[in-house]
DNA sequence: GCCGTTTTCGGCCCGACTGTTTTCAGTCG
């Protein structure tokens, strides 16, 4: 998919039009459509070639021309210009926290500087405390912003921030002015990382609220701090942002900073037509309060349903609601059953009693052993005398059980040309092969696709395994082509995993795709010990969040329809 | 640069905090 890449193009556009001064909405609407391509569920030549550009919300003539230059030659006369005038090293100024177009434009301006080392020499020397509207303490802030860039903090996974923030939460509370704590964000909304954690509270003593925030141990610098407000970096450097509000604001607050900010202009546009006026306080009818203890009521007043946070993305979701074609989304208390966990016949840490044991207290009617097969000799991948001796032991604990089954599965490794690493003397006696990409992740995209495609064609696959083979903070997706993996997948009736772990393997964004070639999901965790059969609810967000329904994930299904 | 259930022109989401000022510009979310 080019998406990103046209994105970027029209990111730097963006930034330097913003340098520049100019109008303030062209540079937005350069950002904006960047966003929307990020988010974009379809791949932009496709819909290039269909002569559909302009039917793109944020894409006009303009842009689309653009779009149709890139895709053609590769390049955008623009964006060339614009980067003959104005150095790469000015883009990266904005990267640095607390500065922005006006500040950068005045030092290259007054002080020739296009780069971050400059500006750090700058400090240091202490000139940048001369120029106007200036001083020791902005240029001091800017040293210690420069030395935060350097560390490099990247963006925090998903699930390792959920469990900060839940701790959080639990810290806050404990605060006996604190009513109310939630937290918001894109970490709400279940992005995939989360550049920061916003947190919401409510309760009868902002003051003592906030210093109790700023009082947790592990706060490292504070940012800022006023009388509703705060933010501070942590010990492994997470920023937090606090938000105080009233009661009768929470809902409002809640919703205002949840966002997405797209999401956000989108419903506020229409609050304004219907003479409304939204912010984090609550919607108002003039000066008067029509809505915002809860996000219910905000809505409502609005004319449309609940949407749920993982929707909020500005992906037509406002438009589904009017139209009553918002997904009845999947929830957790769907799942039934995990089909993809390991134990420690191979890599996993627990007994497979203990797996079972611990599905059940989750409520489940059913699991899935897949084990490693033999290739995966780094993980102790079963031989076929050893996943034999397994599936004695999986029928006899079978008939120990009631009301509950134990399938007899593997996770078996996609070897490079495709073929599976079990014979299918094996494989016939198995329940449930979930095939899954473990080694040669280099291959070209051609190559790639065509060893999946070979894999899910073999009729003893039910599923293919974290499809991409991406992990999140620590691994790229290796190349293919989604699209012709989901056809395949949808034609020979085989499902693609949304894996629970730390892989969030299938992206919202691909799910979306796969959804519109008519595949079938399954939500797994990918457990290595019995803990991490907790972490389904990280794949059920992902899911919500690539529109999924009930329907359309397997595993909401009983155990008679899998058997 | 985009967009239209008041508009093909004239709007475009809204408020808090900081540092430098003495009323506000810049940045952030």
């Amino acid at each position: 998919m080019e998406n990103q890449r046209v994105a970027q193009i029209f990111q730097e556009i963006g930034d330097i039009l913003e340098l520049k001064g100019e109008n303030r909405f062209r540079y937005l609407s350069y950002h904006r459509a960047a966003q929307t391509l990020l988010n974009l569920s379809k791949d932009i030549r496709k819909i290039y070639d269909n002569g559909e550009l302009e039917g793109i919300p944020g894409i006009g003539k303009a842009l689309a021309e653009k779009i149709a230059e890139i895709l053609n030659t590769g390049k955008c006369g623009t964006h060339e210009r614009l980067l003959a005038e104005f150095d790469k090293g000015l883009l990266e100024l904005l990267t640095i926290r607390g500065l922005g177009p006006k500040k950068i434009k005045k030092f290259y301006d007054e002080l020739g500087i296009d780069n971050i080392g400059k500006l750090k020499t700058a400090a240091e020397k202490g000139v940048l405390a001369d120029l106007e509207r200036m001083g020791e303490k902005s240029q001091a802030d800017i040293l210690k912003a420069i030395q935060e860039h350097e560390k490099h903090v990247a963006r925090s996974h998903l699930i390792t921030a959920t469990f900060l923030a839940e701790f959080l939460i639990g810290y806050m509370k404990d605060c006996s002015k604190v009513s109310r704590a939630e937290y918001a964000g894109s970490l709400r909304r279940g992005r995939e990382t989360v550049g920061d954690i916003d947190i919401l509270a409510t309760g009868k003593d902002h003051n003592q609220i906030i210093r109790h925030f700023l009082a947790h141990q592990d706060v490292s610098l504070v940012l800022a701090q006023g009388e509703t407000k705060a933010s501070v970096i942590l010990e492994g450097g997470v920023q937090v942002d606090l938000r105080v509000v009233d009661e009768k604001s929470f809902g409002a607050a809640l919703y205002y900073f949840t966002g997405s900010k797209n999401h956000n202009i989108a419903t506020r546009k229409l609050a304004i037509k219907k003479g409304l006026k939204i912010n984090e306080y609550g919607v108002f009818k003039g000066e008067k309060s029509i809505a915002g203890k809860t996000e219910k009521e905000i809505f409502k007043v609005l004319g449309l349903p609940y949407i749920i946070p993982e929707l909020r993305e500005d992906q037509g979701e406002v438009q589904a609601g009017f139209d009553g074609k918002l997904p009845k989304s999947v929830e957790l208390a769907d799942i039934r059953g995990d089909l993809h966990l390991h134990t420690n016949w191979s890599d996993g840490r627990n007994t497979l009693e203990e797996m079972v044991a611990a599905a059940q207290k989750l409520g489940y009617e059913y699991l899935c052993v897949s084990d490693h097969s033999t290739s995966a000799r780094i993980a102790n991948g079963l031989d076929l005398g050893r996943i034999k001796d397994q599936i004695k032991q999986v029928e006899a604990l079978n008939k120990r059980l009631r009301g509950f089954k134990v399938f007899k599965g593997a996770e078996v490794d996609i070897l490079t040309d495709g073929s599976l690493d079990f014979p299918d003397e094996i494989l016939a006696q198995l329940d449930w092969i979930t095939a899954s990409v473990h080694s040669k992740f280099t291959l070209s995209s051609a190559e790639q696709t065509a060893r999946l495609i070979k894999a899910i064609s073999n009729p003893y696959v039910h599923v293919l395994g974290h499809p991409t083979g991406q992990i999140v903070n620590r691994r790229e997706p290796y190349e293919l082509d989604i699209a012709a993996v989901a056809r395949a997948a949808a034609k020979n009736n085989v499902a693609l995993e949304i894996n629970s772990n730390m892989r969030l393997d299938l992206s919202a964004t691909n799910i979306r795709i796969a959804k519109e070639h008519g595949v079938k999901f399954v939500i797994n965790t990918d457990a290595h010990s019995i803990d991490q059969l907790g972490l389904m609810r990280f794949g059920v967000t992902t899911a919500r969040r690539g529109w999924l329904e009930k329907g359309d994930v397997l595993n909401t299904l009983p155990i008679e329809a899998l058997d």
